[in-house]
DNA sequence: CCGGTGGCTGTCAGCGTCTGCCAGGTTGCG
DNA sequence: CGCAACCTGGCAGACGCTGACAGCCACCGG
């Protein structure tokens, strides 16, 4: 299945090096915020040229937006491979739930989430990457919902879109209230107010 | 209520350099694309310096973005104008119908719609500054649903963004397939389709 | 064991956006 | 007419980001 992959000892000091990196620059985000923070800064620390680190990540943002690159793959595995009779809400709420349990620490997530959605330009780089995420996640919708791969039937892209509008205000209210409140338990009240429905009482 | 407005001939010749500034950049951004127009490609041609450009706008996205800044202002007017009756989706339809057509000219509305579409920094920008008119909304659609001003319940927030959710997959449709579509059409279907019921047939 | 090869890295220079700072000119007002 | 307020342009600089070039080191074949 798999290529040999042939050990490499380079790309094992590059993963060091990246590790290193995101490390240092997560950890200087989080202390002295995200504008605040200069390449310079993260290259001195972290023992590399600036010319480096853009070669590792290509943009200031993915240093934060790009640790969690493999979530987007995740979320549309977990979507696709729901049972044929799950419908597409339901499917898509397991996809969200998947993305929230895999990660490794539920304080990191929050720090990072916090990160993200209290830094204007790093919102915005969050909410291309969303996007991205829609578009793939499309045609494992459309074909759940039984229609035709239609470039011009807006359903399966308004229902997914109306998913990721309920998980974004749900994370809002939920780092807003210092996570006081369940995520899981504020996007299905949201589904739920959207689609005059009563929420699931799982 | 208002201030003696002085005439004050300073600022209009503000304003005009504002307009003629504006008239330049927009017509380069569609001529040869956003990124690859500069700064002072614009202020060559617009006569002034970049310097001042600066002054004027605060940012170069602010000149595609901040042409409809007061479209903001008309959704939440429009919005809250709405008699007590009408339910919340229907008053930010009427909104979202404001706002379409109330710009100058269908053509140009579509080009620079397309324009901030398919550029991924404007796209970032336009959401941004979607954020926030979500935000200026929420309090209209609270009362509107009779609810207290409580941050902690969702469903208002969730609410406006589905609709937000729902313009933004119509206009993307809207502009891939080449305006062959109604746009209002598109919304109506996207927001039937996520409610689970059949879209008016005004 | 050794030298060639290929890829990675740092240095340098540069572009473009954006921001203080200060000098100079123009407008408005007494 | 003269003063004060304001606006403008030019300069210098920070910061993100990129291309070009030279040096380095792991890998591979001899």
């Amino acid at each position: 299945m798999e290529k040999t992959t042939p050990p490499t000892l380079w790309d094992r000091s590059r993963l060091i090096a990246v590790q290193t990196i995101l490390d240092v620059a997560v950890r200087l985000f989080l202390e002295q915020g995200y504008e605040q923070t200069t390449i310079a800064q993260i290259t001195r620390e972290a023992g590399i040229s600036p010319r480096s680190l853009f070669r590792y990540f290509g943009s200031k943002e993915d240093l934060v937006c790009g640790e969690q690159e493999a979530l987007g793959e995740l979320l549309r595995a977990t979507v696709s491979g729901q049972r044929g009779e799950v419908s597409a809400w339901e499917a898509l709420r397991a996809g969200f739930l998947a993305i929230m349990t895999a990660n490794h620490s539920l304080e990191r997530t929050y720090e990072l989430t916090t990160l993200i959605f209290t830094t204007p330009s790093l919102h915005a780089s969050y909410l291309t990457k969303r996007l991205r995420w829609q578009k793939d996640l499309l045609p494992c919708i459309q074909s759940r919902m039984g229609l035709a791969e239609d470039e011009h039937d807006p359903r399966a892209s308004a229902i997914i879109a109306t998913a990721f509008a309920c998980l974004d205000t749900a994370t809002e209210i939920w780092i807003a209230g210092n996570r006081k409140a369940d995520p899981v338990a504020l996007y299905d009240r949201c589904v739920a107010a959207v689609r005059d429905a009563d929420p699931p009482t799982v």
